[in-house]
DNA sequence: AGGGAGATTTTCT
DNA sequence: GAAAATCTCCCTA
């Protein structure tokens, strides 16, 4: 996990591939493989953390690992896991993942059968059970775990979706799947 | 299968 | 007061 430390866009490329979770109270993991990232760093006019240190993205000024977990649109949170030095202001938001532990649980809270699980990052945060109050957990401290590849993805790298500034950065990775 | 509108409220200017 | 790192539904083909 030291390469978190690296910076967003290093880390975003190379957390393509490790599992995500959040364990259940009862010990369940529910969660799967991240397939989908995007890098957002101090310049960088999309990001939070662009006009410096708020209320809300005071997270992104910590620690490298611990997660960043914002509210947008009026409906829906988003998580992004703190990359480099602290009090450098960046993170790399969670796209997309592979669900595969807790799948029951997923299709409950999302109340969808098969797809479409957790193809979104808000998504994700619908079918794990994030919130506001998982806001600035130290991963693998706490209820939120990563666990590194099993297997390798080939990469792609794309512009970034749903901003309006710095949209050529290509900053957003996405993995390769066999089908 | 793809596009457009509406939902809904926090956050910062 | 406006915009927002989005999703779902409903429409058209």
């Amino acid at each position: 996990m030291e390469f978190l430390e690296l910076g967003a866009v290093t880390a975003a490329e190379r957390l393509i591939g490790w599992g995500f979770y959040k364990r259940e109270p009862n010990g369940e993991l529910v969660g799967g493989t991240i397939i989908e990232t995007e890098a957002y760093d101090q310049t960088d006019a999309a990001s939070h953390s662009f006009n410096g240190k708020t209320l809300r993205n005071e997270p992104m000024f910590g620690k490298a690992g611990q997660i960043y977990v914002y509210f947008t649109y009026g409906m829906h949170f988003c998580v992004n896991i703190v990359t480099g030095k602290k009090d450098s202001g960046e993170a790399v938001l969670i796209r997309s993942i592979l669900p595969e532990a807790g799948i029951k649980l997923m299709q409950q809270r999302r109340k969808q059968l098969k797809e479409n699980l957790c193809n979104g990052p808000a998504k994700i945060c619908q079918a794990l059970n994030i919130n506001r109050s998982d806001n600035s957990k130290i991963i693998n401290n706490s209820d939120i775990i990563l666990m590194p590849p099993i297997k390798k993805f080939k990469i792609t790298k794309t512009k970034r979706v749903g901003i309006k500034k710095d949209i050529d950065r290509l900053w957003r990775f996405i993995a390769e799947l066999e089908s």
